[in-house]
DNA sequence: GGGCTCATTTAGACACCTCTAAAACCATAA
DNA sequence: TTATGGTTTTAGAGGTGTCTAAATGAGCCC
């Protein structure tokens, strides 16, 4: 009856629970345990007691052996929980045009975690972008395409066209681009484009060579093959051969202005 | 010494020490279970069994009481780790324009459900935002601080001002936007801005009343002040005066294309 | 060596979430 | 009314991760 403890902060098991109640009382009114139990893949003893905590805490009316739905504060707590989760999934599969599968797996997963402030900022960066002219989704959209296409490609070097792309977006023409092993000893540089396809180009990330990064190459390995640099105050050492395939700009992109 | 389970999945609890042993070890080349217990904010105490289990996974060399040091496997993990925090903060802070400590305190919390599918995606939209001349950063750092600067006034209704960002951006001049309250019933239409500020823009979110959401108006409610709408299938009962603060467009913006 | 101090480990508790297996409950059919 | 079958609850156990408090170890000074 009385909200016991409305305030305390939920486990996000307890936030699934709730939001699995929240997306089936909208299609049904109600929801059973069992239904719970098989939308979530979790066994009906694991469901059970969770109910009785929702049940405490006043968010949902819950007699044993009854119909589960949600109180007042339950149903607005459990639409707050659903927005994260729909700002997440919406950004990934409509900005970053992810699989829908894909994209509500990570919402999934990472919903619980987002706060209110990186809510508001993803939120208003996904409005700027759904109303900027200058944003050119078309742009966007080919790039995204050509690029998913060459990692999934049978191991042909589309090098030449991602750089391509990237001068034509540019309007530089075929103006080459200067790589990480172009780099001399003492330089910084910000890293702008990883060529590498599939498994190659996960390597480069792995190693911290993201985009936006800025990269200072400390020196050369005597070994010849090898140098060092340090990312972000990281000290790093790689092979030279992988740096071909990170491109680099000299100061700082618009970006990060 | 050999590297018994190599292979078995991290929970996140351990990925946080490995990261804050790397994190560590980049500085001074080794770490003590105090600096990792002050670091990760838990005691001595629970640091301890988890140096262990590292330990016997082969991702760390350990011996009782003594320095700890990643093991060169333990180091390849430990940077994937960490570039999954990278990419996340990175995006957060200089895309989405957080405060870097609150983009940090968002990273640390996500990273760990971060898939591989999707930093593939987010590294490449970051890649084209760097580089793309289209996507005018000067246009989207003016909006968001305007936004933000409305988010924090003492309450005075700046919707106008936000009008005319976006009807600038557009290119349409002072042209009247559609709010969600000028729909009329069975009609459909998307989400485009939300002109709340602060808690009470919060609350459309919380409602589910998110920017490129398909919107369809149901019915009047009976009391002349609600709104009956269904969003991606939900049912919501909104206060008409609410949706005064929505801004719709008849069919899907560019972005959705 | 003795004693001091600090770091680390261990042991025992608690919380949470899950599972399995058995018991309790309920509705319906015979 | 009784039997049957499906649903839900309970009980017990395992895994993870945290804490506190006490025990252990190591280094250092006298």
């Amino acid at each position: 009856m009385s909200p016991h403890e409305q305030s305390a902060k939920l486990t996000s098991a307890l936030e699934d629970y709730l939001e699995t109640i929240f997306e089936y009382t909208q299609r049904q009114g109600f929801v059973r345990v069992k239904d719970i139990a098989r939308v979530r893949n979790v066994k009906a003893g694991s469901v059970s007691p969770a109910m009785r905590r929702l049940s405490e805490m006043g968010l949902i009316d819950y007699e044993r052996r009854e119909y589960i739905r949600l109180t007042e504060s339950g149903e607005r707590l459990a639409r707050e929980i659903f927005s994260r989760h729909e700002v997440l999934s919406r950004f990934f599969c409509e900005v970053l045009k992810m699989d829908r599968e894909e994209a509500v797996k990570n919402a999934c997963a990472m919903e619980h975690s987002l706060t209110e402030d990186a809510k508001d900022h993803l939120v208003l960066f996904m409005e700027f972008l759904l109303n900027c002219p200058f944003f050119d989704i078309v742009h966007w959209q080919r790039f995204h395409d050509q690029q998913m296409d060459i990692t999934r490609a049978d191991g042909c070097d589309h090098s030449c066209t991602t750089a391509c792309v990237f001068s034509a977006m540019r309007g530089e023409g075929m103006e080459p681009l200067r790589r990480l092993s172009d780099l001399v000893p003492g330089e910084t540089a910000v890293i702008t484009i990883l060529e590498g396809e599939g498994d190659e180009r996960r390597e480069l990330l792995n190693l911290g060579l993201i985009p936006g990064s800025s990269v200072t190459l400390s020196h050369h390995h005597p070994d010849g093959i090898h140098s060092e640099l340090l990312i972000n105050g990281f000290g790093l050492r790689f092979l030279r051969a992988l740096g071909a395939r990170v491109c680099v700009a000299g100061e700082n992109p618009s970006t990060r202005g």
